[in-house]
RNA sequence: UGAGCAGACUAUGCGGCAGCGGGAACGUUUUAGUUUACGAGGAAAGUCCGGGCAUCACAGAGCAGGAUAACUGCUAACGGCAGCCGAAGGCGACUUCAGGGCAAGUGCAACAGAAAUAUACCGCCCGUUUUUACGGGUAAGGGUGGAAAGGCGAGGUAAGAGCUCACCGGAAUACAUGAGAGUGUAUUGCCGUGUAAACCCUAUCCGAUGCAACGUCUAUUGGUACUUUUAAGUCAACACCUGCUCGGUGGAUUUAAGAGUAAUGACGGCUUGAGCUUUGGGGCGACUCAAAGCCUAGAUAAAUUGCCGCACACGACAGAACCCGGCUUAUCGGUCUGGUCACAAA
RNA sequence: CUGGGUGUGGCGCAGAUGGUAGCGCGCUACCUUGGGGUGGUAGAGGCCGUGGGUUCAAGUCCCGUCACUCAGA
């Protein structure tokens, strides 16, 4: 990933939950919130609800591999944190990543404020 | 051909494009980058046992506590496995078993029943007698119960009773046999049920803590915690080693001053190992010995994927986290091997 | 990684060393009131998380398993 750092501080997941803009989709729950860097942060999250290990590792992949798809459509400069939820189990990658690309710019150009 | 038993193996395959993890090589001041081979399981799971490894100063003795339970072996060890004995089930191949000791001691056995671990309600027999009660003997018969005086038949007796005898079940003793559990034979009337997954007894084993162990390097704040040196005071007891006792080690503690360390982060621990494959020898087997060859995940918000095409049986359960040996549980199916029973044919 | 605890009517809980499973709230019907509440009487509702085992007999004892939960490093 060219322009990503991972985020794995706790203190900086629940930084996000509480502060961030959100966007609430069918697969999965999105938070941003601009961090003044010139790169981004992403952390992913896929918690017991999900599934066993594998649901989980599948989940993980392929949110990891849409935003790769989209790296290049997201703007600069912003902490993502993109929350799995259960129905993203049986769905190929292809519509995560439509997904993705307009729920993120929607995120970081006016998601709903907290 | 059908049914059934046991064991072993396998866990969609192939191709194309893009991508991920650490390693090696090249390259670069460094970063970036290029090439290359490799990259989850039979249970990786549950964390139920056992061991390695690390630290606790020595890792001691006894009690307590915990675990296991026929026997012989295998193993680093085990609660595992193999063989074998016994019991139960199956026509059989075979399967299952916490399978030591209630005949050491103590406890418990509701309701029913006369009586539940010691007794006489009905009945049977004897005696006394006011002929309807009292005393005594008796576990053959009745009913209750999960369990009722080892079982059953004969003798015997007033009626009965292992009181005596045959057969069967158990116990003890002796002899034979086996490595042993055991098995066989003989003798002795020696014989109050069940429960030890009730307390308990017997034998064997167990020091504690777990890779967030532990080691190395290091920023900042502050005098917080720990260690240590010196000085002063107090106490002869206190602290630690496992819960207690013995035993061992250190005298212990408070205040003041000085010195050092820890936290945070990074790295190591981390994968060459009770390792895998093949061949040969030993053993009924678990397993073991020798030789040759091989290196086969090591991440840290955590790597095996996404899309497309083809094939068919249309793809289950499920993802390493210090490492091994087991156990248990989940699982769409497929393949092979060796026994068994039934039917048919030769 | 390690060590505990819990699971019982709709809800919250009892059930000491095995012997016919209860309490409070709630629910249903009736009485009381002009009506409602309160109060009173009667009643329904449980294979004790699940699968085995020991025992004459298991909610209770033992083993496996599932879910929830707590503590420590």
């Amino acid at each position: 990933m060219l322009y990503t750092e991972t985020l794995n501080k706790n203190k900086d997941f629940l930084f996000l939950y509480r502060k961030g803009k959100s966007v609430v989709g069918r697969y999965a729950v999105i938070y941003v919130r601009p961090n003044k860097k010139p790169y981004n942060r992403l952390g992913i999250t896929a918690g017991k609800k999900v599934g066993n290990a594998v649901h989980r590792n599948r989940a993980k992949r392929i949110i990891r591999q849409a935003y790769r798809e989209n790296e290049k459509d997201i703007p600069l400069g912003l902490d993502i944190v993109i929350v799995a939820r259960a129905s993203i189990c049986g769905v190929k990658s292809g519509v995560i990543s439509e997904w993705l690309a307009k729920s993120v710019k929607t995120a970081a150009f006016g998601g709903s404020e907290k």
